[in-house]
DNA sequence: CCCATTTTGAGGTACGATCATCTTTTTTGC
DNA sequence: GCAAAAAAGATGATCGTACCTCAAAATGGG
């Protein structure tokens, strides 16, 4: 926003050294940090930059500088139509303008293996990798891994599933106990009567999944004493357990009025609601908005999603990984990525 | 995305010269389309850069060219806390990073007086401004200003609010429509039993209202039977007679389980609504994610806000205006602002 | 085949910044 | 007060692109 009658033009290096009354060198010093310059007239600088309210050209500076980050994209390599929405959006951030002067690299490991997820992290060539952005389940293996990873100086960020005291820079991705409340809301305000509430995911051993069924019962149980939900199904992604034990549990319970899927295999679940039958009487919540759960929901088989944008956590991501690597502060505010609700009318 | 065994950097117009077998001053004419050149020549160049993938650097390219996009943001003057919003994220939009060489200028008039609106338009100095986005009502005097200032050479998108029929080269915002489908679906998912919805807004003259209305009887009157959808409340933006009409309604009408509210003035349909003593009993949905509706989600008072992401919708707005100016095509895909649907639970 | 007209080439300058080198001035310590 | 060290200044190259000028080459018409 422009002041009234203040310059038109941007302050440039230039202006600074002339009110600093100093030379250019010497700005150039003070402004990238280099030595040799006295802290009084740093001081005399840093007051000129404020006066004028200077901002660094920072497309002219990373051209000048030769400035190339090398980034790479950790994702698992199951058929999971989730990673391949990231990549995707990876792939389109990439190709539209914001991903400039970076290179991307995507690795697709078997998520189901913590050994491969180890053995790639310290396979990395990491003199020729600025920074990581890693979608993984939790291990002390990654853990360390990550350590080390730091120690040679890349940027680390944890994309979607985090790692909770691990040495990575920052998390980019949703809170899954607000994630996990904000299904058991909207699950206690869509069904009718009393209830029971079937919950399936792949693995509780998974701290997502874990912290959505938490923050899920949190709220069923103080705000909707009349639904119970039931205890965690777990597929251990495999998917013909998931059909069977879907199959088995609607079977046996004949009170059921929703299910809630916390993680993947989604497509199975739902091909196993309807071979059912009650799918008509049952509210269904999911995670992620894959194009079959898009279907799902223009079908009226699904209720709702709790989504988060791909499209953000790329470009979330990215934007962190450049500032950690710069060294510059990051705006959490901006990388917050929200809880997105997606019902038929809002399908985006 | 790297292709493997690709080149490292990217190719610059001093590739494309030599893969192209012309000089640097025939690439600079085709790329910028200056006379002068065969088309012989002209095909050879584009060749070159499709087998080279090569992209302009734009930053670069606006470097050199000294380019300054000078935009102005034309928003409704009334102490409406959604503008407020709207004008706080350009000014996020502008700090950050994003609004490189951009001149932000922002125009509050009077929503209300369309006269206003238009005076403010045509007494606007085209010759140092490049494009324009606004948030006004819609009437055929504007649409005539538009064209003017189409004529004049300005980029404009409507932001918000459309104006269907004008010379506006793009809109950035939601549809109404499927807004008001998405209330119709919450509200008759929410609400228990057979009843009445109060709706309410400013005017009906406007059009998003006019449109949400449709989209919520469409979703209603063919999906939940049970209740009805009274007739539209107005205020004409007169919050005494807001308060005056809501209090009546919610007394007369006993059967009343929620409340529909497509305007503005939420802060008072609130205190109406809780003077009525009955708001624990009433769903309520809004539009708009101010900082009193946050409250009143948190308080238990609202269900469901349905918001755009004001992020978005200036980002979009600036994306597009440069894009208008350069003669760019816009991705519409990229454009779309979602239809946020925003309870306790995952507010952001 | 020559001359006028296009078309192409070669080269420079600029944008805002980074970085390196070299010189000059100022500040120190003794 | 003088030499050494530190600080500041001066200058020029560079990044990828735009845009300008002038000269050289290719083309086309008669």
């Amino acid at each position: 926003m422009r002041e009234k009658g203040a310059d038109l033009a941007r302050p440039t290096v230039h202006d600074i050294a002339k009110e600093a009354g100093v030379s250019l060198a010497t700005v150039d010093r003070v402004l990238n940090a280099r030595p040799g310059v006295r802290a009084k007239t740093i001081a005399r600088v840093n007051d000129a930059v404020s006066r004028l309210g200077y901002v660094r050209d920072t497309y002219a500076a990373n051209l000048a500088r030769q400035r190339q980050y090398r980034f790479a994209f950790l994702l698992p390599e199951s058929s999971s139509q989730f990673a391949n929405a990231l990549q995707e959006a990876l792939q389109e951030a990439y190709s539209s303008n914001v991903a400039d002067r970076t290179e991307l690299k995507v690795i697709r490991v078997p998520s189901q293996d913590p050994h491969a997820i180890v053995r790639t992290l310290k396979s990395m060539n990491t003199s020729r990798l600025d920074g990581l952005a890693m979608m993984v389940p939790e291990t002390p293996q990654v853990r360390d891994a990550v350590s080390r990873l730091k120690d040679s100086g890349l940027a680390v960020v944890t994309l979607v599933s985090d790692l909770p005291n691990s040495r990575r820079d920052f998390f980019v991705g949703v809170n899954s106990i607000a994630a996990g409340r904000t299904a058991g809301l909207l699950m206690g305000r869509f069904v009718r009567g009393p209830g029971e509430i079937l919950v399936v995911t792949d693995s509780l051993q998974s701290r997502d999944s874990l912290e959505r069924r938490l923050g899920f019962d949190a709220v069923i149980s103080r705000e909707f004493r009349s639904i119970t939900a039931l205890p965690t199904l777990e597929s251990y992604g495999d998917l013909a357990r998931l059909q069977r034990i879907v199959e088995t549990a609607v079977a046996a319970r004949r009170d059921l009025v929703g299910v809630y899927s916390m993680g993947s295999g989604n497509m199975t679940l739902m091909s196993a609601l309807r071979g059912s039958g009650r799918l008509g009487e049952l509210d269904v919540l999911v995670h992620e908005l894959t194009p079959a759960m898009r279907c799902a929901l223009q079908d009226n088989e699904v209720t709702a999603v709790i989504a988060q944008n791909v499209g953000h956590l790329v470009r979330s991501a990215l934007r962190v990984l450049r500032n950690v690597c710069d060294h510059r502060p990051i705006y959490e505010a901006q990388e917050r990525v929200r809880i997105e609700v997606v019902l038929r009318e809002n399908l985006p």
